[in-house]
DNA sequence: GTCTATAATTTGATAGAC
DNA sequence: GTCTATCAAATTATAGAC
């Protein structure tokens, strides 16, 4: 193997490939990932479709980068949470707030959400990207965790916990479809309507 | 055998193009529209793709129809429902057993609702379409009707009737592309979960 | 009614000019 | 580094055999 010669040309290009990720997560994320084409990206970058094969080598490799992208941070970020010491009733209000907030902002985050929607209703995906959703811890077991957790601390109301779990991440997922479709003039709803799901009345 | 009528012909290509219509929706559904090769629905309908065109004039017509089918039955529903005399409350629990029970079921409900999410998402869709959509009576209008008589009538919790119908939506909409996404092995909440977002506590 | 063969177009990817 | 020209493969839609 050569890993110095790989590192060096991928340190190279990094700036550059930043900006496509950027332009291609919008262009999946309204396309779909089969009817994105390679100058779809290219335009949204504003550049030709041949320099864009300089800097990936292909479709397959932009999409997998950025699938890599979203389960790793989306992972993370509630690993950390569930790491918090605090009630699991205070573990879910600060992550529902952060969540909004960066869902309603111009960030990438809506985009993040629904292209893993869409990877996950797909049926036809390059083997890359399979094989990165296999491995991929799943966010819902460890929200399940949190959630069974306040039970116990009598906040959070009973019932089954994949189905309320599975309530509150279908909102969230809505939400940010729903940013995505309808941008900025999007009304939209307080961490406290969404917890209304999970949070027992006292 | 004797020979058919015109009627029992005419009876057999409306069973063949309801049969292509089902095949259609779930496809689209799991690739999308542009993504979708006419090959691929005719692979799901077990026909070949020449005798498709015997049916349809091309893949425009039958999501065109597909979304035509959308619109009005969901419409209707809705509509009906905001018609029934009953209090605001009544109204929205009833609608959301409904729906809840039409997802979780093996219809083709959940495939309508991500049909119509990804079009609300969708950048490039056929002229066609575009038409329908803006003629489309919008179900959340009806919705925040019925939730702003909610609250008047003390049922409903107080806040802005858009983003708590936002909320309910996205939950609704959420829910079918999980549905699709994971099939019936989904732990699917209570209607009770859901109403939860809107219902005020007594 | 149903299929296979084929025309016309599009698109992912490469090669080579500047 | 960036672009344009081009190839090869895939796809929509049509034509014609059975």
């Amino acid at each position: 193997m050569a890993p110095k010669t790989q590192e060096q040309y991928r340190h190279m290009k990094d700036e550059m490939r930043e900006k496509i990720f950027s332009g291609a997560l919008r262009v999946f994320s309204h396309r779909g990932y089969a009817a994105t084409r390679i100058s779809d990206i290219a335009k949204a970058c504003g550049i030709s479709h041949g320099l864009l094969y300089h800097y990936f080598a292909s479709k397959d490799e932009i999409f997998t980068e950025l699938v890599k992208n979203a389960t790793t941070s989306s992972a993370n970020a509630l690993l950390h949470t569930a790491s918090i010491e605090a009630p699991a009733i205070q573990k879910i209000e600060w992550i529902t707030a952060e969540i909004l907030k960066y869902i309603g902002s111009d960030s990438d985050s809506a985009y993040y959400f629904f292209l893993m929607v869409q990877i996950s209703v797909s049926e036809s995906l390059p083997e890359s990207v399979m094989e990165i959703m296999k491995t991929a811890s799943e966010p819902n077991n460890i929200m399940t965790r949190i959630i069974a957790e306040g039970q116990q601390q009598g906040d959070i109301v009973e019932g089954n916990v994949e189905e309320l779990s599975n309530a509150y991440w279908a909102a969230i997922n809505g939400l940010a479809i729903f940013r995505i479709a309808y941008g900025d003039t999007l009304a939209f709803p307080d961490p406290a309507v969404l917890l209304r799901i999970l949070k027992k009345e006292k």
